[in-house]
DNA sequence: GTCTATACTATGATAGAC
DNA sequence: GTCTATCATAGTATAGAC
């Protein structure tokens, strides 16, 4: 009976991812209330009380994603190296949070309303977790001033504009669009992007 | 019968008034879909039906407020001169829609839950007016640029940062008050957080 | 013209039966 | 694992009172 077990463990896990899978894309579009467990079924390709046999209230799809999702939206912020030159690692981190935010808007998305709505899920984790991950990625910021490694700027106010300007491009999506019509429809967008706000971030707009 | 007609359409535009300021009160904070008009009448202070009385429709208070609110955020915008010293020019707008963010986050926020939805209320205006208004602009920072009198950077991805920036204190709110819970407190905050992002938006962090 | 009371209807979350 | 029923919510409509 192992067998017959794992299989249906297995199914579980499966039904279970693909329902995430859904569940991400509805609730960035559309937000947690403007959400409807209905729509996420039909894009699991289920039938909405099979869904809640998984998931028995709506809820607890939506906390499930939100959790999920900002795993992997903060792993390349946790990657910033305290030994590493600290140009380099942050103009990594900002490439890599564009390009997050160019290949996988929904999460930005979904985080985004989240916060904007007043965190009523997730007020906790910003106050514990992620206030701990920055004051510990401030300091290893404000250690590189002091090294002289970096030009002296808030630490803080540093990550937020990181933060604003890499997000801007998922959850500004919509309005980026309307005004760069053609520069959006090409290729290479994000990289002259990347290029763009790394010269600002690194040089500033003064002239030389 | 001139001064009843005038006291009636003067009760009209309190009313009127009096129900924009609540549904964007209501609106921010919940969006569009998760708002009712039973919280917006509740906050305006009378019955659902007589709030149906002035705005027959919940589309049509949205609506209204939005507009309403596009016009106030957008001022500073336009308000940039061709003929001011960039650097000036710039360090005001960024101060004055850090100041917009810190004293009517609200409007910020209304914005950002439309565009990050799709803004399906505005999608006409952000590809005409919105587009046409950040195009002009656009071209006096590269003739600023052209003068000598800015470094050399992409005008509209600096546009976007200015925006990014400044708003995320507003849409971002709480995240930003559950990292900095001290400082977020005191009454400076908002001319630190000005200083500190202009250093780096003039500067650059590049150690000099 | 302004406001209240009430009712209708659709939607959508959830529970229980099969 | 699926289908149906229930129940609350919320948008909208109507009738009429002041």
């Amino acid at each position: 009976m192992t067998g017959n077990s794992n299989k249906q463990t297995r199914i579980q896990g499966i039904n279970r991812s693909i329902i995430l899978d859904a569940a991400l894309e509805v609730f960035s579009a559309y937000g947690f209330r403007g959400s409807t467990i209905d729509q996420i079924a039909e894009k699991a390709g289920m039938s909405k009380p099979n869904l809640l046999y998984y998931f028995p209230r709506k809820d607890d799809i939506y906390v499930t994603v939100l959790e999920k999702t900002l795993e992997d939206w903060l792993a390349p912020f946790k990657d910033i190296d305290p030994a590493g030159d600290p140009v380099e690692e942050l103009r990594k981190y900002t490439i890599q949070k564009l390009k997050m935010s160019a290949q996988q808007p929904e999460r930005s998305q979904l985080f985004a309303n989240e916060i904007l709505h007043g965190a009523p899920s997730i007020q906790k984790f910003l106050k514990s977790n992620l206030k701990r991950l920055v004051d510990e990625k401030a300091g290893v910021i404000a250690d590189w001033i002091a090294a002289g490694k970096l030009a002296p700027v808030d630490p803080y106010h540093l990550i937020f504009m990181i933060w604003a300007t890499t997000q801007h491009y998922a959850d500004f999506d919509v309005q980026v669009r309307a005004i760069l019509p053609e520069e959006t429809a090409k290729a290479d967008f994000f990289d002259k992007a990347a290029d763009s706000i790394l010269t600002i971030l690194l040089n500033g707009i003064m002239p030389r």
